[in-house]
DNA sequence: TCATTAAATCAAGATATATTGATATATTTA
DNA sequence: TAAATATATCAATATATCTTGATTTAATGA
């Protein structure tokens, strides 16, 4: 079962679907953007975050303290077409709040 | 949300997947058939057969008392994917026993 | 109509997943 | 080294989903 499942898992979830569509839509973002954009504590934005990783849709890369968030490519066929369902979808997302550019974050 | 979310919801649980994969190989089974095969109580089948229709995957057809049902085709795009990636899993089916053959079921 | 069988539905308890607030880890800068 | 900030993790609770047993619905045939 194992991989599959995890990465259905990792989909079976509205906030986790909106952050799949906010990353695709703006790229690359920090914790702390997501968070001051979805305007959501951080330690429920961190475990979504983990589990869409481990699901194989997002990678993280490193800078400083910033952890920056993005779609992970090339995706395999099943997450391909699921990310395409997903940017077809009629949903509500937040406004991009990018504290992080002026290098002061504070969130 | 809607369709997709209810698609993936019904991906998201292993006992279901199993439903779709033993479907798939085996063809239209009824209800009753898919008990005794899997040896499970007929409530609990009932609601992941109702789940897997609501979802896209399944459909019903019926003659007198017996449900009998199957993937239904053709399946879109994504419900394609998720049936392929279904068909790569290793996993334990159980042997299918088709006790509805003899006009006899009494399950 | 009544009895029988297949399948669907419901209510209660069991299990899994999500959310929250607190704490831990790690990097940067003073 | 110490303080500050970003992110991750943990434990407790809240919420959703699954399972079970009982009941209901529907079709068949006596």
């Amino acid at each position: 079962m194992e991989v599959f499942l995890q990465t259905v898992a990792a989909l079976n979830d509205d906030t986790r679907i909106k952050i799949l569509r906010f990353l695709d839509t703006h790229g690359a973002l920090c914790v702390c953007d997501l968070q001051m954009s979805f305007g959501m504590i951080q330690s429920r934005l961190s475990r979504h975050l983990k589990i869409l990783k481990e699901g194989g849709f997002l990678r993280v890369e490193r800078h400083g303290t910033w952890a920056y968030y993005s779609i992970r490519t090339p995706l395999d066929r099943f997450r391909s077409e699921a990310l395409e369902e997903i940017r077809c979808l009629d949903i509500e997302l937040p406004i991009l709040n990018k504290t992080s550019q002026n290098g002061e974050c504070k969130v």
